[in-house]
DNA sequence: TAGATTGTTAATCGATTAACAATC
DNA sequence: TAGATTGTTAATCGATTAACAATC
């Protein structure tokens, strides 16, 4: 029976700092150190150490010591369990153009759980090809495999004008949450869990602190 | 003489909402249409309208009017003026592989102000060619192309283990704001902005919401 | 006028940070 | 022991939401 660490309340922040820590935890593992402390991976990470402290609270099996900071190895364990829990992560993906291809192609999401099944496109072009190892099909094709392989979670990368019918489609193919590359807002079904990966809003963020420091600079 | 809004303090989540008001805003303009209420601005990006009229008074350059709502043509103009305000995002990307790629010959960043000047790699392969129109020279270039453009941001598509020392010449160059796609903690000197582009804490996010969906389903 | 919508003030909510006793 | 580090409780900070008077 593996234990799963499902009930852990952690906020929206918290989640979406733990492959942070993940990262350099590995990285840390992978030098051959042993121990971390919480002040050390603060100050790496340009975090607060009590921030840190919770954060890993929340998904660490056994406690830090004190003088001796954390067990990388049981560290690492934990926020695997509490990411990925067991479930695989199988997932599909619609739009095979440059970006999903990219997707389709990066290594990374592997060491996070992630595993893209199928590709789907409507270009006869693409369709029947692979990219990276994964086949491309038919658009028409993935409602009966997201149902046949039991796939929950969806990638859009088709151009705004085809996202909201995919969306639609993912919807109708059993699809609980969909993470959309596609520059517009879609409308799902309430259980449909969406994830905007909005390029234009964190290039306003961080244009908005580039201007702000110039500013301040000419001051 | 330009008016900026260059005093006006928004949050930071009211910045990268901002984004998204604009390209509604303008698919609206674009069918036709001359007002918008924030009632049904909230209720079509499933926001709270309270939030809504608090993020637009904001940067709108006129205040919105009772039974009416906005002038669609002003907010739009607001919203460009606060992100864009006259200063051209000017950027450098270091990195022509997929992502690299993919993000130069990305058509929707000129709709906010970025402008990816040049490219830079040291494939031999790619030094020379042109993606998308965008010229990729040789890495040791990238001081001088930043000094004479006077370029002030810089895109990280390179692997991992090259990012640190790209972002170590970028800030050598005069950059002060780096948008990082490396899966990577990038340590920059305190005046330079890093925006992290991380795939896996947004996936984290969504594949948590995923699972606690599921298991909310199964009892 | 009546009703929809605005902008503002106050209350709530959630996350971060500070303070500090406990522990190895 | 002394000092670094932990985990927890309380205070602070920031953002969202609720309540409501003003307005077209």
């Amino acid at each position: 029976m593996i234990e799963c660490k499902e009930d852990i309340v952690a906020s929206k922040a918290t989640i979406s700092r733990l492959p942070v820590y993940l990262r350099y935890l590995r990285d840390k593992l992978g030098k051959g150190e042993s121990n971390v402390s919480s002040t050390c991976i603060a100050d790496d990470l340009q975090l607060n150490p009590v921030q840190v402290r919770k954060d890993l609270a929340l998904v660490s099996g056994v406690p830090g010591r004190p003088k001796l900071g954390f067990d990388l190895v049981e560290l690492i364990a934990g926020i695997e369990s509490f990411l990925g829990c067991g479930n695989s992560n199988d997932a599909l993906l619609a739009g095979v153009g440059g970006l999903g291809s990219t997707l389709l192609s990066y290594e990374g999401f592997s060491a996070y759980g992630l595993n893209i099944r199928a590709a789907f496109d409507v270009s006869e072009r693409l369709i029947g090809t692979k990219v990276h190892g994964i086949p491309v099909m038919e658009l028409g094709k993935l409602k009966g495999t997201a149902e046949r392989l039991n796939i929950r979670m969806g990638i859009i990368t088709v151009p705004k004008a085809a996202a909201q019918s995919v969306a639609d489609l993912m919807a109708d193919s059993g699809i609980r949450a969909i993470w959309n590359f596609a520059p517009t807002h879609l409308i799902v079904p309430e259980k449909v869990a969406v994830k905007n990966e909005d390029l234009a809003a964190s290039l306003a963020v961080l244009s908005k602190k580039l201007r702000d420091a110039l500013r301040d600079e000419e001051k």
